[in-house]
DNA sequence: CATTATAACTTGCATAAAACAAGTTAATTT
DNA sequence: AAATTAACTTGTTTTATGCAAGTTATAATG
């Protein structure tokens, strides 16, 4: 991960995604993108996983240069900068919310979990949507 | 990874996956269950990517703890042992095909691989299926 | 039936990555 | 002008990975 030669090299496609976004701690940024609409540094710092410092600017970079997310001045601060999905990152989603699904089988479900499983089984378009406009699908945990 | 409390101990769903089954390695090992219809120790460890034998073990005893895959014994041949997904291993495939569709459109295609997207897009169930039946679903790379 | 081979690991050690703590820089508020 | 905030960077310790070699149990071979 240091060094940005791909870490498997294969021709395989479930390689290439697991080298691109499957990181443990790059994963956790996107679900703090995609399920909260967090965009700023800070915000991804004191994510509940609680990620050092230097591996989040680590990952942020790799995100960046593979296209995943891209970066911004904000016009509001200049001292900071605005984190956003491109594309590329946007069409994780359904990644995301095949993980999701996942683990509400494997996992005890709380009110909050249920509430969030049901609009995933009955209104996946609208929460695909909401994360293509940048609009937050949970509060913070 | 080497102890098993887990890395990220938050109540998320998605975080709960990344740690049961979204290490590097880890999904490796199961897309070479699922797509190659893999279940010994010696295929997995001839794998494209070259996993370490040490890494290789200690990743299939973590996956055997998380219920994500089963051991026994080969009746064939007794100094072999056959590894095989669980319910909840089998349960992943509709991530790692999202992975694949997520990879397609963003990775060069050649002919295998438009193949098997276009199976994922016309015949899902049946590829559901041929995994549930521990049917590859290619042949080795 | 003694020797060799195979499958599935384990162990020890060097290297790389992650966690932790502290420091830096530029913009902003007081 | 001094203190604060946002976004990092740097140095050090701890942990995990990669690599080579060794072990154990079973099976095939001469």
């Amino acid at each position: 991960m240091k060094n940005e030669t791909k870490k498997h090299d294969s021709n395989c496609l479930v390689a290439y995604g697991i080298d691109t976004f499957g990181d443990r701690w790059s994963f956790l940024v996107l679900r703090d993108m995609m399920l909260y609409g967090k965009c700023r540094y800070g915000e991804f710092l004191c994510c509940e996983e609680q990620i050092a410092t230097n591996v989040l600017a680590q990952r942020l970079k790799h995100l960046e240069r593979e296209g995943i997310i891209s970066k911004a001045r904000d016009p509001e601060n200049r001292r900071s900068y605005i984190y956003s999905l491109t594309d590329k990152g946007l069409d994780l989603a359904p990644v995301l919310l095949e993980i999701i699904r996942w683990s509400s089988r494997h996992l005890e479900m709380n009110a909050r979990r249920r509430r969030l499983l049901k609009r995933i089984e009955t209104d996946r378009d609208g929460i695909l949507a909401d994360i293509r406009a940048h609009r937050a699908i949970l509060t913070a945990p």
